[in-house]
DNA sequence: ATAAAGTCTCCAGTTACTGGAATGTAAAGA
DNA sequence: TCTTTACATTCCAGTAACTGGAGACTTTAT
């Protein structure tokens, strides 16, 4: 299938999916006569995948480790776990970071009126 | 005083310090003869206050905007609520991404045995 | 036959810096 | 004074993961 269709079906856009094909993720076959890329459908499942692990947050080099994983046969579901027990650690940190800017701006918006005066506590707060 | 000294004051690097000035955030005076950049009490305040807004995650162009509510001085705090109740909004919104991303990872983690064998419920669940 | 839609490659832009090279200036020590 | 060292300058390239657009070619539909 041509890429519009593989895009489609993986819920990528035909910009991304040549992309992953550019930093050579997912290459598919090309159509000699017009030099086409030609996508099957076990490329597919590989956007597929990688569409889902960068939903997941995932970098693209995790990905390509993931997908590497997930063609091995022989792979250990220890390595897997491993990666994915990182991944949830830096979702952690950054959860612990947004949750105290969110308290610390909240506070902010709490002390400022808001209103056409001049005076604002959050601009205060910034200056110093 | 020189670049180094007032990245030094206002806790950022140099190389910052310095772009600030090429996207024209913070141009300071230039000495004649060296061409070197000269960096007043104000220009300090100023790297101070972007640093800050940076750390609350407010972009370089919400930045811009603070920068100049900040220095004008017939603003309403209104405006300022309006920009950081909308940058709450949006931390909101990343928090609500990655709590349900962390559970769902978490999931899958708790599903799979992390052991030599191939068989792995989170590559199964990339793959679907 | 022609027009529209799809595809190709290549280049540039996004965000907010960071690193490095080549070069110039200032300050401190011998 | 000379020299070394530290600090400064500009400019170019790279980061992550795409996205947009130009110009050219192929396929499909009318």
């Amino acid at each position: 299938m041509n890429i519009s269709q593989a895009a489609k079906l993986s819920g990528l856009s035909v910009k991304t999916v040549r992309y992953y094909a550019d930093i050579k993720m997912v290459e598919p076959a090309r159509n000699i006569q017009s030099g086409y890329r030609s996508y099957s459908n076990e490329d597919v499942a590989k956007l597929n995948f990688i569409g889902k692990a960068r939903r997941f947050n995932f970098s693209i080099e995790e990905c390509r480790e993931l997908l590497s994983l997930y063609q091995d046969k022989n792979r250990s579901s220890k390595e897997v776990k491993k990666l994915t027990l990182a991944k949830i650690a830096s979702i952690d940190e950054k959860l612990k970071e947004f949750h105290s800017l969110r308290d610390e701006l909240n506070h902010l918006v709490n002390c400022c009126n808001g209103d056409d005066r001049p005076s604002c506590p959050i601009l205060d707060e910034l200056s110093k």
